[in-house]
DNA sequence: TACTGTGAAATATTTCACAGCA
DNA sequence: TGCTGTGAAATATTTCACAGTA
C-alpha cells in the first residue's frame, strides 16, 4: 500500500503496463482485466495486482480497470504525469537517435540542451535542441536547471561528465556508456548499457537444445 | 556447478563482470579478488563467487582470479568466444547508431545485412552494411543464415518483422521496438525499451528525500 | 595468511488461492 | 457471477559465515 521500498523491477513492470494500456487506450479499449492486461504484459496477473497493491486499489471487483483510469494513475504513481527537462552529453549516433526518439517528448522527457566536445557538431540544432560546448555545461545548467542528465558519451568521457552534471545539481542520471558510474547515493543513476544484452542472447541462444 | 537454470539477471551479471574485466586488462592488471571486481561492478562479492560457481571453479583460494583466464572462462560461458554474425531491421536513429556501433563488432556481434522499406535507404552501404529491401529479407537470409536478428523499426513494425525473421530461422531477436513481441519458445528474445528506464528513473527522482 | 567456494540462513519476489465485493 | 486485492505459501535470489586450500 505504501512507497517505502518498491523493487526497480516492480517500477519497471509499472512503466511497462502504461506503455500497454496506451496501447489499448488507442485502440478506444475502455476496461481490462488484470488477466488481459498480464498477458499483454509477459507477466502472471496475480504479480500485476501485487504490484499496483503496492500503490492502492485501482480496479472494481468483478469488473476490471478502466483503461484511462489506470493509466492516469501508474503516470502519478511513475511520476510521468510532468515534464521532465532534460540534457543530453555527447551527440554521437546514439545521442542523435536519442534526440530524435519522439516517443521521449510524447512522454514529457523533453531535452532542453546538448553538449559534445566535437567542434564540428557545437553550433548545431538537432530536432530544436541546440548542441553547446561541455565547456558551457555548468552555464547553461545554471540558466535552466534541470534534474535529468542523459550520458551517450563513450566510456572514457562518462565518469567525468557525470561529475559535471553533478557538481550543477543534476539529480538523475541515465548513462548509456558501458562504465559503471561512481556516484554519491543522493543521486540516481540508471545503466544501460547496450551490449549486455547481446551477450545475453548469445548465452541463451547456445543452450537451445 | 551445473547450468541448469541460470537467472537471466545472472546472465547479465556474468556479462557485466567481462566488460569490468576488459578494462583490467587493458590497464595490465593480472590479478583480481572478487571484493575488488565486485566493487568495480557495483555488485556483493558473495554473489559474484555464487554467480561464477554455477559455471565451475575459476579461481585461486587465498590469491584470486587470473583477469585473462577469467574473462576467457566467461566469455566461453556466455558464447562471446564467436562470431556471430547479425541482421538488423530498420535504419532509423537507432539502427544507423547500432550499425556504428564499434563495441558491438570488437565483441564479436556483427551485422551482415540491414533492412528497410524506405526507398531513400535502401542501396546505402552503412559501416560496410549494405540495406536491402525488407522484400529480399527472405532472400538474403537463405543465402546468408545467420541466428541472431535485431529490431530497430517503428513499434507497428516489429511483430511483421519478428514473423519474417522467425520464418526465415532466425533463433534470436533483440527487440529494441516498444512493442512486446509474440514468439514461440523455441526463439529467444530480449526487449530493450529505452523509454522505461526514463520512466524508471522519473519514479525514482520524485521520491528522493 | 588471504583468499575462494559453497552450504545454510536471510531476504526478496512470485504465485497461489480465496475472501470480499460490485 | 466474475472479477480484484491480498495474506500465506512457494520459490528464487542474495548474503552470511566459515571450511578449505594455495
Amino acid at each position: 500500500m505504501s512507497d517505502f521500498r518498491i523493487p526497480g523491477i516492480t517500477v519497471y513492470r509499472l512503466a511497462l503496463y502504461a506503455r500497454v494500456l496506451e496501447n489499448f487506450l488507442a485502440e478506444g479499449k475502455e476496461l481490462v482485466s488484470s488477466e488481459e492486461l498480464a498477458r499483454a504484459c509477459g507477466v502472471n496477473s496475480a504479480q500485476l495486482r501485487k504490484d499496483l497493491s503496492y500503490f492502492g486499489q485501482f480496479g472494481v471487483r468483478g469488473v476490471g480497470y478502466s483503461v484511462p483510469a489506470l493509466l492516469k494513475h501508474i503516470r502519478r504513481i511513475l511520476g510521468t504525469d510532468r515534464e521532465w527537462p532534460m540534457v543530453l552529453a555527447g551527440v554521437g549516433h546514439l545521442g542523435l537517435a536519442l534526440l530524435n526518439y519522439d516517443l521521449l517528448p510524447q512522454r514529457g522527457f523533453k531535452f532542453v540542451a546538448a553538449f559534445d566536445v566535437d567542434e564540428k557538431k557545437i553550433g548545431r540544432v538537432i530536432n530544436d535542441v541546440y548542441v553547446y560546448s561541455i565547456e558551457q555545461l555548468p552555464w547553461v545548467l545554471k540558466e535552466h536547471p534541470v534534474e535529468i542528465g542523459v550520458i551517450a558519451t563513450p566510456a572514457k568521457a562518462a565518469q567525468e561528465v557525470a561529475d559535471l552534471f553533478i557538481a550543477q545539481g543534476i539529480k538523475g542520471i541515465l548513462n548509456f556508456a558501458p562504465v559503471r558510474l561512481k556516484h554519491p547515493k543522493n543521486v540516481v543513476v540508471e545503466h544501460s548499457d547496450i551490449t549486455l544484452l547481446f551477450d545475453k542472447l548469445a548465452f541463451y541462444l547456445r543452450r537451445l537444445d
